[in-house]
DNA sequence: TATGAATGAGCATTCATTCAT
DNA sequence: CATGAATGAATGCTCATTCAT
């Protein structure tokens, strides 16, 4: 509503020039929640276009295709993840509190996160039945980022002395343990990682960490 | 419907029972490598009819839905699996060896190989797109299958003198990180298991391993 | 209604087999007015099922595609054209008179014909559109039939002495004569082809008739 | 509004008009290839506009519609192949020779004609399948105008005493047995016009040529 | 028991045209 | 004069499932 345009350098006309990735932005953003309440098979792009307030053809004008609009959404809400993330691990004062929160997402059984964890259960089946590279590379990337922040939790362990060096190679493979159980998770009945989580992290520990 | 499952002394009423088990895993068994050839989507209810030589009206007879189907068909493929695997585990030397027996799944790129780990791509974008109790079950099973295989592996060796006792504890983790394995290579452009793979089967023994 | 079924050797079941070339026709034939009611392109799939009285999977099941449908209803337009035309050319006495029956379909400005007209060429448009070789080969075979019966014609005249031996070389172009001015009256406003038809006729005439 | 269509005199109000058309004739002449390249129907007013380099929104201060570009790329097309006719036509030296240029549309197999050939079947399945009258009024003027030609060549033909004088009742026909021909080649598979053509010309010659 | 004919809901996508600037 | 963002109507096709025979 507030037709924040005209900002920069344009004194006269500018005759309708659009951000295209910012409006982008502003039309995933508005359906950001339909992936949840509907499922991303049932959401119809009709749907999008009534929830962002457009017409349908100016969807297309924005998106490639449905997939690229389900692609930006997700792309919202793993974003807004890492953020909320990042923020919520300074908190942590032990290495071990710290990697807690990189299994917050398959732990935490809040409405909230269950809702994220479904939304992303059903990206993720999309990304299995479709052959779609664009959403297998930001996936990369997202393992890329956690990847990374584990390596600085742990090294941040091994510098103020609580884990032996040897912790660092066991990055990739906690990462991957937490992987292996959002699958679990997510394809069996009543599974509740929480014990699996516990037992495989107290044992990992009690080799990694500096004996007093 | 009176469900008449007896055991062998009647003769008329029982085999009816038995029978549509058995032309069960016949109907499955016919149409195997459907799902391999043509993927689950494209998989339809008529090819199965054709395929095993019967009318569509009577796959219905011995099959709920198509998702019915494609289950029998993974259970084939699956028990298949398990079978392979026992078989072949049996040369493996040292405790290490076995253990790698246990991603033979996820490591394996034989064209044989890669077929069955697609097909179960597949099969797992419909568990995690659908909620089949059913097939969430079956992954239980098969979990605990393979749980405990690993179990008692880790238990040999430390039998032994291979392993420390608290190897123990690393079952369900080990177990875990091959799902997370699986989970990466099929979500992942290009992800190559094996480095992660020997890293962590590695650093895990290095800690679990009886010094000499 | 008079479903005369069961009619040759079957006696007992007969599980509901189906003449699918004969429903196609039947249901073409539903649908044959359709065409000039709507013209082609309007004509939707779901009005082809609904006219028929069936549903629109069922369509499906005996055409391949809407192509295929129009296909078959122009078909029978023009084998009812055929089986007219071999009707009233029978009455036409001199050889100059059933030729003029050959111009029928592009000179006669009834109703009815000009629907027959109009329903062509819009069948026409599609063709030239579109490149479907099925059309194609069916007016190849339509030219052919009109050819073969000028051809008759001609030489029954000439057997009858009314025109000289040459007269059969002009066959191929009398037809084609008639096409350029379907074509003409078809892309041209207000074309009459009356005029140039009697002029090419006449003075074909003049020089193929023998003379008394 | 104020169709101020005037001659020389003022200056001010005129060009507006005169640039229009001229404009129009330069966005049609920049896209002239669109429509052999892309097929009339594949060609959007977004490709226009871009080929044109103008946007898309002027191409409509120029044009009524698409059709109406189609026209005017199609006008173009036929304006030249007319002047490269009476090009060529200008060095046949018999009757026989002059009037096989006008079946040189339908003949020539060159990739350049056939593009031209293929250009003018879709222009023509438009025709026939809406109504357009700006469209069959042009036909009118394009057949008038090759209908006036020939009617100079066979009146040359008959100075010349080369024809008998009743050949010039066989111009329209003439005409009109080439516009067969061209039907014939774009809705039959494999049609070849150049036997039909030389039989017919061949034909009609025996009867119009001076018998010396 | 076996069959296979009949069904119909459901949905992405294109693109000519308009009009506010 | 020029622009290009916004629009939305319009439609073929698939295929799992049912049920009369």
């Amino acid at each position: 509503m507030t037709d924040g345009r005209s900002s920069k350098g344009d004194v006269k006309l500018s005759p309708k020039k659009v951000d295209k990735e910012q409006k982008r932005k502003e039309i995933a953003l508005a359906c950001a929640d339909l992936i949840h309440d509907m499922g991303i098979k049932k959401m119809t792009v009709s749907q999008v276009a009534k929830t962002a307030g457009i017409g349908k053809g100016t969807v297309y004008e924005y998106f490639e295709n449905k997939e690229d609009i389900v692609f930006e959404i997700i792309n919202i809400h793993i974003n807004n993840y890492h953020k909320e993330f990042l923020e919520s691990i300074k908190f942590a004062k032990t290495t071990k509190d710290k990697i807690k929160h990189f299994f917050k997402f398959v732990l935490d059984n809040s409405e909230a996160n269950l809702r994220h964890f479904n939304g992303y259960k059903e990206y993720l089946s999309i990304v299995l039945s479709d052959e779609n590279s664009k959403m297998k590379d930001f996936n990369c990337k997202t393992s890329g980022f956690f990847k990374e922040q584990l390596s600085i939790v742990i090294e941040a362990g091994i510098k103020k002395g609580e884990l032996i060096p040897e912790a660092l190679d066991l990055v990739n493979g906690i990462f991957i343990f937490e992987k292996g159980l959002i699958l679990l998770k997510m394809s069996e009945n009543n599974y509740s990682p929480i014990e699996d989580f516990e037992k495989f992290i107290d044992t990992i520990f009690k080799f990694i960490e500096v004996k007093k």
